[in-house]
DNA sequence: TGCCAGGCCCTCTTTAGGGCCTT
């Protein structure tokens, strides 16, 4: 897979739009199948964190308060980011935060956005649950820290990321697996993700191209949707 | 003090409702 970033947030509550913020992110650049870079940091953004909160990550009013200005954090994190297409965990919930955080400090977030836990529904039916701590337990991947902190939940995503990527190149024969491709998936009904896949495969054989971007113009069942 | 959301998916659906998942 071509180099993505998996992020993760911790956060006051569930929606930026009813005043949550950001109080903690961690990224994790994935390039050629291995995580080659992190970043993590707290942030202060100026809240009071609830104390279900603090129950759930373990993150505290006084670790908030010693933290760098979530201004700050934010934009050394889009730093790291840069231009990488972002895979999160329920990326619905990391992306509403993403923007808003962003938008703070005037940068315009521009990435695509997969969702791991999209993916892993398509992928993994069989699987107990789709909450991430299952996906890591059912996959038997390493379990990096503690649950519901960033930095932990970024990595255990970007291993999911990376397992499901191996799936998808062992069941279908795959000659590549890109961020556009999963964006497909995770959009394909449940019911012509196999079909679509084996048609997608025979398509490549022997191709090492994105999703969507046959050689000569030909289309495929990926190709130019929006 | 307690509450607040939103996108996706499935089905007993599509003129809807409810569960899942994130903090």
């Amino acid at each position: 897979m071509e180099s993505v970033v998996v992020i993760d947030f911790e956060t006051t509550g569930l929606s930026p739009d009813h005043g949550d913020r950001a109080t903690e992110i961690a990224a994790v650049l994935i390039r050629d199948g291995q995580i080659v870079a992190q970043y993590q940091s707290l942030m202060n953004a100026g809240r009071r964190i609830p104390a279900f909160i603090t129950q759930l990550t373990g993150i505290t009013d006084a670790m908030v308060r010693a933290a760098p200005p979530a201004s700050q954090v934010m934009a050394e994190v889009a730093d790291f980011v840069g231009d990488h297409p972002l895979i999160a965990h329920n990326a619905s919930f990391d992306r509403r935060f993403w923007e808003a955080e962003l938008r703070r400090i005037d940068r315009c977030p521009a990435q695509p956005f997969a969702c791991s836990m999209l993916l892993a529904r398509r992928l993994l039916p069989e699987a107990p649950n789709h909450k991430l701590g299952t996906l890591v337990e059912y996959a038997r991947l390493p379990v990096t820290g503690r649950y519901h902190r960033a930095q932990a939940d970024a990595e255990m995503a970007a291993h999911l990321t990376l397992y499901l990527e191996q799936h998808l190149i062992e069941r279908f024969r795959l000659a590549a697996v890109t961020h556009p491709l999963l964006a497909e998936i995770q959009r394909t009904p449940k019911g012509r993700l196999e079909t679509s896949l084996r048609r997608y495969a025979s398509g490549h054989a022997g191709s090492a191209t994105a999703a969507g971007h046959g050689r000569g113009g030909r289309k495929n069942s990926w190709s130019e949707r929006s």
